[in-house]
DNA sequence: TCTCAACCTTCACATGGGGGTAAGGTCAAG
DNA sequence: CTTGACCTTACCCCCATGTGAAGGTTGAGA
């Protein structure tokens, strides 16, 4: 199988899939004689595996790892347990930060009047906010 | 005032202070005959207003697009509202993913064990995903 | 056999929003 | 005159890709 064939079952970009073995996360496949990647259902498998934890948005190190657990029959589940708990933190924090700024958001966007005239609550706020809610938190 | 006193008084660092200037979202301030970048408190508002755009999310771009009608004093605060319309678009659709991503992630840690024997349905359900709640959305 | 499209390869650079570090110049106090 | 805290530019790093260049390979048809 070539590259292109790979990326089709996988729903991956050619790309990503020589993205992924550059960074590690994929073991080289054996090359033809010109050089091209010949890759085995097993890659496939595997490739198939990365896109579903991209998609529910793990980082390429956590991949890496829940790779290596996959791989290890004597892994114990709450070694994977907790790198999903762990992603599920993040993915928590970054849902806090994005309802804060649409909360801050939206009520701005409700004090502008959406006219003709310059007047702009939406401004005025930007100008000088402190008062108005924000906290000081990291920006995202 | 230099740099720092800039950077100390918006909460900005210098080097985000550097980067605005050269990535076209301030005009470069005069420098002393040392070539210090001197400012003055109008660049220091501007600034503030950048990093509380900055926190609410928007991007360098709209910015961009909220400092140019900041200082048009013949906008209509109907241009205004329509870039944090859009904006709230925007952060509504990445919390529409991270919703997603968390409610799959959820329900597949409540189904892994975490003890200490191999089998987990996080993995199981990573290997042959499609029938278990993932639509091919675009990754995040 | 020649050609052409559709593959494949590597390399380098862009994105966003900066962080880190280096190598050097400057300023003010002691 | 030294020391330390400034300042400058310039480069590479992160993440997870996308884009494009420049070139080699393969297979099918004329």
């Amino acid at each position: 199988m070539n590259i292109s064939d790979v990326a089709r079952r996988t729903g991956l970009s050619n790309k990503m899939v020589r993205h992924y073995e550059s960074v590690g996360l994929i073991q080289s496949p054996p090359r033809s004689a010109a050089g091209y990647r010949q890759y085995s259902q097993r890659n496939v498998d595997e490739l198939a595996f990365i896109a579903h934890a991209r998609t529910l948005g793990f980082s390429i190190a956590q991949i890496g790892d829940l790779l290596s657990l996959r791989q290890d029959p004597h892994r114990a589940s709450r070694e994977v347990k907790a790198v999903a708990q762990q992603h599920l933190q993040e993915l928590d924090a970054r849902m806090q930060q994005l309802k804060h700024m649409k909360s801050l958001l939206a009520e701005m966007i409700s004090q502008c009047p959406g006219d003709d005239d310059p007047h702009c609550a939406i401004l005025q706020r930007l100008e000088t906010s402190d008062s108005n809610g924000f906290t000081g938190d990291n920006l995202s």
